[in-house]
DNA sequence: CGTTAAGTTGAAGGCGCTCAACCGACGTGG
DNA sequence: CCACGTCGGTTGAGCGCCTTCAACTTAACG
């Protein structure tokens, strides 16, 4: 049940057996969505935690204009905190059917009682804003081609990292529509820039299903770099105190106005 | 010192003499930097916060296409944490010279032994994310013009919060290159939208500073609503397990493709 | 087998980008 | 004091990515 959860966190220690056996009978409320079910509607216990269990849900925002903006995709094993304060614009929705896992503030508690799983839950909480980040990077920089195959690289890889890859094959619930939604674009040109993908040979994508071909390329032209979704190096490279001025490419310098 | 954060404080709840004395005596090392600088690039303690007392910081990214991505606007009274273990590409900057509190992580845990600083800590927190998002849905779903006058409006709003604008008018301390990076869009097009906004006399923006002449227009046109930068009502309208079928807006009808 | 959702295709147009030149303010140094 | 460089801002022309709108096809499902 918690099975994904458990994966996510061995990657950052080992779990001791009683670590284990807290997070597989981790109590809480189990209940089963369908798709475009909102869960977070519900009545429940101020600060309780949702875990995915099964399915995938987004996170979203509607606009005056009429446009959907998803701001965040949930994979099995992510959490999100329900809180009775909670931003009134933004809903939870559920984008594939699945279970959820509805946890108390106090079951929580007692879960970071286990130091293995307190360290993960920090790291998973990192990994969380640095995701936010690359995804407004995401939109706000690359064309809609490199945007769609940074997308697939990012979930494929948050599906590897809960286990649920199967030799660069998995889940894709989302329609187009979602995809355009999340990737802030129309579903015409995601179509589009979708078919590109296909026609180089690079993803299948069809039923709820994608398969990555060729990650190597595809990685490539998305400028995808999972780092972002690792444990950070422990030593970094040492730049503290290092001089304003770093080695500048050729091609940083055309860019007269790029001061700092 | 931590005038800026006391202020923002004050809005949650009342700060008892004992609380106050504590936040203005908060421990830490000052330190003075100038536009361009990277404060966060020096030796610190892990786990420290960077609390700005004086000037405005930027965190981007840079990628490989040469453009540059504003993720996140500092503003006196606001934080960060350092940690050695950082999301590489993830930088922070000075937009402003000014002066910064670096605290370590005891001093704050002190801080949050105070239950109303605590409290209003962590409502700041959830803020955050709410900017944060909101940012997002600006970049991907307004057009420029209503996407400046969104951010005019945010920096306003949140100099306010911190007592620092008067009467409409506060810093801008950001170039029309920050702007237009923050906005994920080119300084030039930036400087046509600013113009619309100027010659519709609805803001000044001039020197490093911005004067908001008409409010009520601008929130109109950016589609703004300061809920998010405020504490959210604590009884939030009743929508708990209310059935999905809404009173649809016509408009909204409009798109067959809209399910949930 | 009918209905609804999801995906595909086409044409037309506009918003925003690229490239490039120019202007003005400011500071520095000859 | 003026020349000059730099930074920030402004303006123009051309183009292309992406949107809009709409129709149509295919897939999913009872």
């Amino acid at each position: 049940m918690t099975e994904a959860l458990i994966t996510r966190l061995r990657r950052w220690a080992e779990l001791s057996p009683a670590e284990e056996e807290a997070l597989r009978t981790l109590p809480g409320e189990l209940a089963v969505f369908a798709r475009g079910d909102h869960p977070l509607r519900g009545t429940y216990e101020p600060g309780c935690t949702m875990l995915m269990v099964d399915g995938w849900a987004a996170r979203y925002k509607d606009t005056v204009n009429g446009r959907r903006v998803i701001i965040e995709i949930m994979l099995p094993g992510d959490m999100t905190v329900w809180s009775p304060h909670q931003d009134p614009g933004l809903e939870t929705v559920m984008v594939a059917g699945g279970s959820v896992l509805f946890v108390a503030p106090q079951a929580m508690e007692a879960l970071r009682a286990h130091p293995a799983i307190r360290h993960g839950l920090e790291w998973i909480a990192k990994i969380r804003e640095a995701i936010f980040a690359e995804w407004l990077v995401n939109i706000a920089s690359r064309k809609a081609y490199a945007r769609l195959a940074h997308l697939l690289c990012e979930l494929s890889a948050r599906m590897n990292s809960v286990g649920l890859l199967d030799h660069g094959e998995c889940e894709l619930p989302l329609t187009q529509v979602d995809l355009a939604n999340a990737l802030a674009m129309t579903n015409v040109h995601l179509n589009l820039a979708l078919q590109r993908l296909r026609s180089a040979k690079l993803v299948k994508v069809s039923g709820k299903r994608m398969i990555i071909l060729d990650r190597r390329e595809l990685e490539a032209i998305a400028d995808f770099d999972d780092q972002y979704l690792l444990r950070w190096p422990t030593e970094l490279p040492d730049r503290r105190n290092q001089p304003r001025a770093q080695p500048v490419k050729e091609e940083r310098r055309k860019k007269p106005w790029r001061l700092w």
